[in-house]
DNA sequence: GTCTATATCGGGATAGAC
DNA sequence: GTCTATCCCGATATAGAC
């Protein structure tokens, strides 16, 4: 492995682990047991290296964006996609933990940060309405431009949320509030079933 | 005005223009004209202005959290109830912005914030009960709960959230959200009615 | 590519005069 | 209470040897 890879595994890590204002380059380095000239030689600051985790990030996270809408898909699909996406977000959740902070210093990751946003809310979109073209939707559209801005919202701080409430926050309980949003907007029989899922999620 | 009063007022301007990372005890003291060994003189440092200011937020918010639950209220109170919260959270919108670094960092604030949020759950938990008491509210309990830990947290992120997208955030956007989440679980003519008058609040 | 060593800089802290 | 003058420290930046 190389040592930029390598740098950038241990950032990731740390970041996370202690949020990113609160690691420096030098402690990055301690941990790795390299020098700091030799960090600096490979990424000229936090910046670059913050700019090269997001870049990672990006490629990983849009080819879940993809959405197979050809066929009908149901309610359990829709989670499923949620799913995907929260877990993801939560390997690189320092970037959700100082998202002000960063995209307000980084104007290059803000850039790249609504990119991402616009790209995940276009799938939520078309997912809901591919769901209300088959009736198992009943809300206006009105109704389901708000839930989309909701559900991405949710998606971006719901983790920030159940930290600072002090309960440690793992990705079951973001698709939980997710399902519980989508809930009320769902045909009858569906409904129900949406909400005995949610429950599940909350245990694991 | 004393010293100390000027003091809170230009460090809660600063954060809240600069986001309190981003603003030194210096840069303070210089706005205000004073030196930096009198700032210190009142303040030893960033955490106890921080602490100060949070006390005074508590202090301005705790009493909007009285619910004057004796007579039947109707869906408006609800809003206009949300409206003073939000205008309150956005005069010391420093300390949502850095939500998770701040009460990483600061323990004392860290529980400060969740008696605060505690408290404003109860309240909002009231009075949806009191709506659903005259049937203006048709939704189990169950998902009730959980609404309010969606107002909740789109209370605490919302604002952050339209930063982020670069959108400037006002306190209508935030009310507006709240009370589009709030509108599926009405019944239907207050649903329509609300929903109508969420879109008013975009307009402002 | 990697190291050691040093320079620079800014924020936080503090002593002592007024 | 307020100022001036330092001091300390941690983080970033960079030069030059290996």
């Amino acid at each position: 492995m190389k040592t930029r890879d390598r740098i950038l595994a241990c950032a990731l890590e740390l970041f996370n682990r202690q949020g990113e204002p609160n690691v420096s380059t030098l402690e990055i380095a301690n941990e790795l047991g390299i020098s700091p000239g030799n960090l600096y030689y490979h990424f000229h600051g936090k910046e670059p290296l913050v700019i090269g985790l997001f870049e990672r990030f990006e490629d990983e996270l849009m080819p879940l964006l993809d959405p197979p809408l050809e066929v009908r898909l149901d309610a359990e699909d829709y989670w499923l996609f949620l799913h995907l996406i929260v877990e993801r977000m939560s390997q690189y959740r320092f970037l959700f933990q100082d998202l002000s902070n960063l995209t307000g210093r980084l104007p290059k990751l803000a850039r790249g940060m609504r990119g991402l946003i616009n790209a995940v809310k276009r799938t939520l979109a078309a997912l809901l309405a591919s769901l209300k073209s088959q009736g198992l939707v009943v809300s206006e559209t009105q109704a389901l431009g708000q839930l989309v801005e909701q559900i991405t919202l949710t998606l971006l701080f719901s983790l920030d949320y159940q930290r600072v409430l002090g309960r440690e926050g793992d990705v079951g309980i973001v698709v939980y509030q997710v399902m519980m949003l989508v809930a009320p907007h769902l045909q009858e029989p569906a409904r129900r079933a949406a909400e005995q899922l949610a429950g599940k999620y909350l245990e694991v």
